[in-house]
DNA sequence: GCCAACGTTGGC
DNA sequence: GCCAACGTTGGC
């Protein structure tokens, strides 16, 4: 799950109460079926920081709450408002997350393209912008080996 | 800051 | 249903 270090980053997580928020804000049908569908409580997830200095996965989380409506798509107010969205038609979906552990260090983008077990993974093929993407028991524990 | 790669929108 | 225009993402 991807997420911009300047606007909440794995220490924003961290200093949560309870080490825990939800994962609001995604507008995208894909990643929304991802949350809705797939994700499962209890299941991890790896935090990637996105759209900095070094780019990589930095921690990991666990779902601690299914899928459930983005509220702050009925709000006029908020930046993540959708008029087409509300209450009786939730269109958008977040879970909770919770902090589990910050790695011993980043393991990278660069590091995640350079291996060949790891050339089915989402986030590295070519143009994916997607904030939420799906990692199998092999890379996951791939990955996690890198640390 | 640039730009490639996507997703969405809306006219037709 | 097509597709051009536009907006966004995110690595570099």
């Amino acid at each position: 799950m991807k997420s911009e270090p300047d606007t909440f980053g794995i220490t924003e997580l961290c200093n949560k109460p309870n080490q825990t928020e939800h994962w609001d804000g995604v507008r995208n049908y894909q990643a929304r079926n991802m949350m809705r569908d797939d994700m499962k409580l209890g299941d991890l997830a790896f935090f990637y920081h996105s759209n900095c200095d070094v780019p990589g996965i930095v921690g990991i989380m666990e779902v601690v709450k299914e899928g459930y409506p983005d509220f702050f798509a009925f709000d006029p107010d908020d930046k993540y408002f959708d008029p087409k969205s509300d209450p009786e038609h939730p269109r958008w979906i977040m879970v909770d997350v919770k902090y589990v552990k910050t790695l011993s260090r980043t393991i990278t983008l660069k590091e995640l393209k350079f291996h060949e077990e790891l050339s089915g993974l989402a986030l590295v093929r070519r143009g994916n912008r997607l904030s939420i993407m799906p990692v199998n028991k092999d890379q996951w524990e791939f990955i996690l080996a890198l640390e």
